[in-house]
DNA sequence: TTGCTCCTCACGTCACGTGAGGTGGC
DNA sequence: TTGCTCCTCACGTCACGTGAGGTGGC
């Protein structure tokens, strides 16, 4: 029979056989006058058990050593077993993944474990600002790990008026605005960092990045807001 | 940082950030004076980004697209979520074909459906005719399907040692011997041929096949003999 | 003569892995 | 000066897919 033929039988394209053929899985054939190859019944048997070892995951390369060694192809089994487990765990997570991500409405480029938290920004936030709170997040959950990571954002945070008061600083705020925001900010801070001493803490590297994200992103007049807040934490302490 | 700090704190190999370099994915930072790449806190989080997606299951060359899109990132979550669930089914299906294989012993190139049914040739059957019976059913079962196939080796069959009879043939075997064989294996294959009606019938493509594996495969006396069967069945139907 | 099928290169796919060969900083 | 790290090509991986360009049989 023809190439197409053949393949049609055991239900491959052509290509797949010439492919087998060019790494030796298949014999070549003989050839009609025309140059056309002309297949028997005993290449669609091994073209069929080729098929068939493939369908369970058997690599091209390791199948000449295993076709006539069933002994090897028990053994075979058993690791392509693990394999396919391993895989659907792997798949298995990514679905469970995705579900939290769908349910929360999170963003995918965040971890799945902030679904616990509500992280949509409010209406009204500035482009870029909301641009710096994603970030923020991605690098503090990484650099923290899940279980910190939820512990911090699951409790009291800072209300969304305040927030938007601290985006909107600018080089035209008044000083007494300023000021003023430092103490409210410091408020509802004190309370978050004093549960933070529970938690293991962000080492030095981890902190010198979410320092210069800050610094990357936010006006000075924000950055001069945060030292003012961390100066007044760390009086706190002595 | 360094190309290998960075790496390191995304989890990546340095070839991995060379790679997204080369697609464009990820901008390249500014040298230091030796040539050294020279990363900040921005590209560690657009690379922790990357990963996240990517260890959702999207490919690198729609990221730039749904990166900045959290609706075709919503969307997109949908494929993904359907691709691995169909994944999943191949691979869990796969997995019940390698149990099917393991609890019947039947040779990983062979249907799973087999299992219900024990091929393991009989001791003492001489190589060739172990290797012919593999490759017939191997093709068999390929081209009836596993309904009819099923149908057909769960019924009865041959006894052993008619069959070892059969496969001892040639050309040194008595005619006694020869026409006696006929005549038995007359009376063993008439109850299963009367099943046959009640089943779709292979095509004559499909019989042509299974008739040039025999030719093959055989020696002339057993072809011989199963042409004498062939003929005295047919005498039945008229 | 016109399609249709066959043929042989040979590059492309996807996300990097893996050397080869050379240079700068401690 | 010796390792160690960084750098740039550039080919390899895996199982084929996909044209490009040419020829034989009905």
């Amino acid at each position: 029979m023809l190439s197409s033929e053949l393949a049609a039988l055991a239900g491959v394209t052509v290509r797949t056989l010439r492919h087998y053929h060019q790494i030796g899985l298949l014999p070549e054939p003989p050839r009609s006058s025309g140059g056309y190859r002309r297949y028997d019944v005993g290449h669609l048997v091994r073209l069929l058990r080729i098929t068939r070892m493939t369908s369970l995951g058997v690599q091209l390369s390791v199948l000449p050593s295993v076709l006539d060694d069933p002994e090897a192809a028990e053994e075979l089994l058993d690791e392509l077993d693990h394999q396919a487990a391993e895989e659907i765990e792997r798949l298995t997570r990514r679905r469970a993944d995705i579900a939290a991500l769908r349910r929360s409405g999170t963003p995918p480029d965040l971890p799945p474990e902030l679904s616990v938290w509500r992280p949509a920004p409010e209406a009204g936030t500035p482009t870029n600002m909301a641009r710096h709170e994603h970030e923020q997040l991605v690098l503090a959950a990484h650099l923290l790990g899940p279980a910190a990571f939820g512990a911090l954002f699951g409790g009291p945070s800072v209300p969304a008026n305040v927030t938007a008061r601290f985006y909107s600083l600018d080089a035209d705020t008044p000083d007494d605005e300023v000021s003023s925001l430092v103490n409210e900010l410091l408020a509802h801070v004190r309370p978050v960092v004093a549960g933070l001493t529970e938690l293991p803490p962000l080492d030095a590297r981890g902190s010198a990045l979410l320092d210069q994200l800050n610094a990357q992103n936010l006006h000075p007049v924000q950055q001069r807001v945060l030292r003012q807040l961390q100066h007044r934490l760390e009086q706190d302490d002595s």
